[in-house]
DNA sequence: TTGCTAATGTTATAATATTGCAAATTCCAC
DNA sequence: GTGGAATTTGCAATATTATAACATTAGCAA
């Protein structure tokens, strides 16, 4: 299986959490942005797990936390986040999970399972060439692409298997 | 151009839904399922043109038909409707399109025009073996697909191709 | 300092979707 | 046809997700 496949397996999770608010510094640093404490706070909320998390789920950390946050705080963060390739919206769960690619130019493809909750993100490059020809053959001009598949990731797989 | 690509051209878009509505007849009655009238209408209305349309933009016009419906109605009829393949919903719109392979076992890919709106299906069986194959990769069980692309369609980029 | 820009706070509201229960309709066996 | 089950609809309330509009503050440079 390849390294990739994380979130499926048991993992230095915070060491993942780590690298990424690493890296998210140097790619704010080099896209000349700020990454200001609430962004910060955010990206690192929504590094929690990989499960993807609900804008409203991280205000309500956000308030846990003690920060009077109102949801524009929440979206602009998210927003911010997501222009600099820091997390991914996944539109089938209308939630937010970080980019496991950041910085690398990249198409996601995002595995989502229904019974754990985990998204592996894949790279995909035969994907997005398959899409990119299928629109090419209609003379569409692609521009994103969301690309979001739901299923039982095989951890989950193994688990009921001894039903 | 493919036959399918009719959005993106001029045609007799009346036919479109008269041949909608005929084959959600026959599909219904081959899968034991009352095509009602709210869900005969709301059907029509998703096929009023080949934009994706909201459940709440559904619900106007009923109001507007004097029907009194609330928002249950609406989305039940969508269901139905979705359940029985003659309509997609679009996650990155939040709205629904008409099917334009009802009764045909396929996997759609969507290509939304940012411009006009109007949405192409395509069935593209290389994209959803390529996705399949990278899920298999991954020991991944997919059992659902949202493969959506924004860009500009054909008319649209001729459009404003003479700027 | 002053003035500019980016970022945040705050309030309100928009847009999308679901729950739960009651009433009506339709179906089907008798 | 009639009774009873199952499906469909009506309806009110509410949950969830997202944005608009405007005031305030922080960061930074002339
Ligand atoms: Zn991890
Ligand atoms: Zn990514
Ligand atoms: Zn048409
Ligand atoms: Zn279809």
């Amino acid at each position: 299986m390849s390294p990739s496949a994380l979130p499926y397996r048991p993992h230095n999770h915070d060491a993942c959490v780590a690298q990424a608010l690493t890296e998210a510094r140097t790619i704010c640093q080099q896209h000349n942005a700020r990454l200001t404490p609430t962004r910060e706070r955010v990206l690192e909320l929504i590094w929690q797990s990989h499960k993807p998390l609900g804008a409203y789920d991280v205000l309500a950390v956000l308030a846990a936390d003690g920060h009077n946050a109102a949801p524009p705080t929440v979206y602009r963060a998210l927003d911010f986040l997501q222009q600099h390739g820091l997390v991914h919206r996944i539109a089938s769960l209308n939630a937010f999970v970080g980019c496991t690619h950041p910085g690398k130019n990249h198409q996601g493809l995002f595995l989502i399972c229904r019974c754990c909750g985990n998204v592996l993100e894949l790279t995909a490059p035969g994907v997005s060439d398959a899409v990119k020809n299928a629109a090419a053959d209609e003379a569409f001009q692609p521009d994103n692409m969301t690309i979001e598949v739901s299923g039982t990731c095989p951890g989950c797989a193994s688990d009921t298997a001894h039903d």
